[in-house]
This record gives C-alpha cells, structure tokens and sequence, in this order.
DNA sequence: CGTGCCGTTGACGATATTCAAGTGCAGTGG
DNA sequence: CCACTGCACTTGAATATCGTCAACGGCACG
C-alpha cells in the first residue's frame, strides 16, 4: 500500500491513478529523508532554492518577516504538500520556511522530480496542485483584507482541517493541530491577545473544541457560516452554486 | 519594433530575447483583441476559463467578493501581464476579472501558446514571470497582515511604480494611475476614508504627488523606506544584502 | 526547582471604521 | 446653455475593533 505517501492520497483523491504513476510517487520517500525540530528552520529568505522539499509528517510555514521583526505567515505545509516545484527556478527564495510540529520531509533534487513530468495525468495533478496553492494564497488575502477577525480565524481552521481531511489526517472529525495561538495570530494578522479572546468566543459557541494539540469540530456547518467559507480551492470542479453578489461597479 | 508588446519589453527587460523569441511574442498581439470599458468584468468567478488575456493597454484588477458584497482585490493587471496561464487547467475561476481603466487586450486560445513553449529561454521567462506573481501575493498577504496603513499604500504605490517602469511606461519618475482611491482601499482592506487621509498624509510629507490620474514620486527612496519596501521579487537576481533579522523562534 | 513559553484575562490606548455632510467635476437631458 | 445627477474626493466627529501593557497560572524542560 502506498498509504505512507500523503501526496499519493492527495492526487488520488482528485483523480484516479494507474500502479505506475502511484509508484513513481511513492519513489520520492525512498530518497534522503530529513527531520527537522519544531521551530527550525528548513529554508531561509535568500538562500538559493536548490531542493524540492516533500511533507511527509508534521506541519511548516512559510513566512516572510519585516526589517523591524514583525512576522506573516503566508501559508502552512501539510503532509503530502511539495514546497519549490517553481521556486527552483528564481535566483533567491522570497521567503523562509520553518518546521511547526517535529517534521519529516524528503530532500528531491529537481532531477527525481523528471520521471513524473512523463505522464500526462501527473503533470497535471502537479499542476492543479500548484494553482490550488495559488488560489488559496488568494483566499488568504481576502482573509486579510475583508474578513473580521472571528471570520478569519474561522476560516483557517476550515482550511486547515478540509486539507487535513483530504489527506485522509482528519479520521471522525478530529485532528491533530500542532500549531500554537502565537502562529495562528501571525497567520493571520492579529495579536496573539486577540486570538485568544476569539478562539474563547468561538469554544462558547460551540464551533471549536481545540486543546493541546486536538481540534475537534463539533459543529462543521455552523463554523463555516460563520467563516464565511468557501471551499472552491479544494476541489477541480466546483460548487455549482456561488454566492456571487448582484453586478454591481467595482 | 516591438515596443508596442509590453510583454516582450517586461520579458526582455529579464533576458536577452532572439529575434526568432520576440517575434514569436509579437505575433501573440496579432490576434483578436478586445476592449473593455472601465468597470466592466473581463471574467467573473465561476467562469470556465476558456481564454488566457495578455494586457495590451490599461489595468485590470483580480478581486475576489464575500457574499454580502465585501470586495478584496487581490492583485493588479498591467501592461505586458497574463491572464491565467496557470487557471486553464481549473474547472471555473476562483476571481473575477474586472478593467480599471479602459483596456485593450489580446485573447488567446491556450494552443497559441505552444509555440513559444519550444522555446527553452521562453519557457523559463514564462516561469519566471508567474513565480513572480506568486511572490507578489506573498508580498500582499505580508501587507494586509503586518503592515501599518500608511506603509500598506506607500508599497502598493511602489509596486505598481515598479512594474510600469519595467514595461518601459513610467518615463522620467511619472505614470498613468487611473485607479481610485476606492480600489485602493479595495487593494489594502482599508475603508475609503482612511485611505484618503493616508494619502493626504503622503502627501504632505512630499512622498506622493498624485492627483487625477497622473502619479509623480518626488522622493522614491523616502517612499520606500516608508513602504518598508523590498523589491525581491523584481528582479531573478536579487539584492545580496536583505535585511533578514536575527535569528529567533518563528 | 527555577526558567521560559504558552495560554488566559483585565485595563487602557491606538488605529481604523462608520456616519455624516459638503465640494468639485463630468456626463445627461431639458 | 444650464440645472440635475452621480461619483470621486475631502473632512470632522463619534465609535468599534483590535493592539499594547501587564500580570498570573500551568506545564515542560533542563
């Protein structure tokens, strides 16, 4: 079984792979693999972007941080995510990246990454793989930029837990969530004090029960509502039905 | 000449091109085009995203919307940009698309593409440039979440005065900048009012000089060091001297 | 048994929003 | 030609949201 390759279970739950093209994937564990401490980094703003890093277990960051300290997370690594397959090209990384619970990854060399380009469904996959990381970097400026701070918060949890579903981490509506209040208020623009005070509002409500390192969902509809969540990223073909607002000028 | 391809001028502007290279790019423009009245949608969210739109002439702007009418623009359209070389793969779009300013733009099938695909250099600068926009993303959530308002518009002032002096349209430290305030505020996540006041502030401090739709820069270091501005992103060779902070727990 | 980080809460203050009113300008139609 | 309309811009005052400062408890780690 390849259930030990969390990007053979992603791909495959967005469309149906052949032996072959599964066992190309699963040869990319087979190579050096690396663990790295929670709070190290794995990669740093400026360093030349000579590997492709593979999630296998745990959670990273990416961040990128202001002269003066202050710290934006601009997105999460989960297990089964590639970190540079473009990155490789541009001279320098735009950002770092940092291990958030102990991390296991595999080093590929841009090379090993070539006999998956030769087929069809693959390239693709990897494609749709990349655009949604895309996407989702739209989501979150949205996030920022629209969403008040309980919808925000909200909103990250539902990402979170829908790509920790999808890779099959989220068994009965529970999952481990290693990250701590601290990286959630830097996730999302907000002081780690705010965080605190909403993620209280959002326990009495009933629409998180998030302790230690558990998240459990008690109430998935209700805590999308009130994230204003939309799923379009997740999947390639989409709700049918968007809440697009009546034409009005920009 | 091909100074009338804003593309080939951002591209070559990156690399050397042959003449094979830039008329392969040039013929991209000799297909149908379209014109756009400001305001209007050049594609909405949920669109099956048929074409990839290469801006000739004008802005465009990317936004996404909340359901009850909140709108983020998450990234702007200028001369010499593509479309959606990547969102052909996906099923609909996850953004609309909407002209800012009066817009002229070339519409192409994804095949017009191929050939300059045979081109390796080509290939790469494509890549280059969509890696680009993706850490021009990261460079907006960095915004929304870490940036102070006054630094949030002084940088999306520089961006976008960067970007059109590399298409060659900002000659003598002057532009074109028909946006709004009300876009502008749609781009920052801030209310209108603020964004005016923020603006008179800039400009008294000499650090702006826009009025209609003409921007002048009096003082474009000042204006940087204002925006905490770091232009990683422009250039495939980076500056060597980043201001990376010291080491400390993400 | 300290030390340090994480989570929690209260009080206060800063930043940005909302509401409201008014100006100027461009386009429209009488 | 001249109201009239709508939109962009501007400004003030009141308000809300969120940040900062500070203090404390719990827990893990050395």
């Amino acid at each position: 079984m390849s259930a030990d390759n969390p990007l053979t279970r992603k791909l495959e739950s967005l469309m149906p792979l052949s032996a072959t093209e599964r066992a190309a994937l699963d040869r990319l564990t087979r190579g050096s693999q690396l663990r790295f401490a929670p709070r190290r980094d794995v990669a740093r703003e400026g360093d030349p972007p000579g590997l492709v890093w593979l999630v296998l277990e745990g959670w990273a960051a990416r961040y990128k941080t202001l002269p003066d300290g202050r710290r934006q997370i601009v997105g999460f690594l989960l297990p089964g995510d590639l970190c540079e397959p473009d990155g490789v090209e541009l001279g320098r990384l735009d950002h770092s990246i940092a291990a958030i619970s102990s991390l296991r990854c595999a080093a590929l060399a841009p090379l090993q990454l070539e006999p998956l380009m030769r087929s069809q469904k693959l390239r693709r996959a990897l494609a749709w793989d990349q655009m949604t990381a895309s996407a989702l970097q739209r989501e979150w400026i949205l996030s920022l930029g629209q969403r008040t701070a309980l919808e925000r918060i909200a909103n990250l949890i539902c990402e979170l837990y829908f790509r920790l579903d999808r890779a099959g981490l989220a068994p009965g509506g529970a999952c481990l969530f290693p990250i701590t209040q601290r990286d959630m208020a830097d996730a999302t623009g907000l002081s780690t004090v705010h965080v605190n005070r909403v993620l209280k509002s959002l326990r009495q409500q009933r629409l998180v029960d998030w302790q230690g390192r558990q998240l459990r969902i008690p109430n998935l509809g209700g805590l999308m509502t009130a994230a204003l969540f939309s799923a379009g990223w997740l999947h390639p073909g989409w709700e049918a039905s968007m809440p697009v607002p009546a034409a009005m000028p920009l």
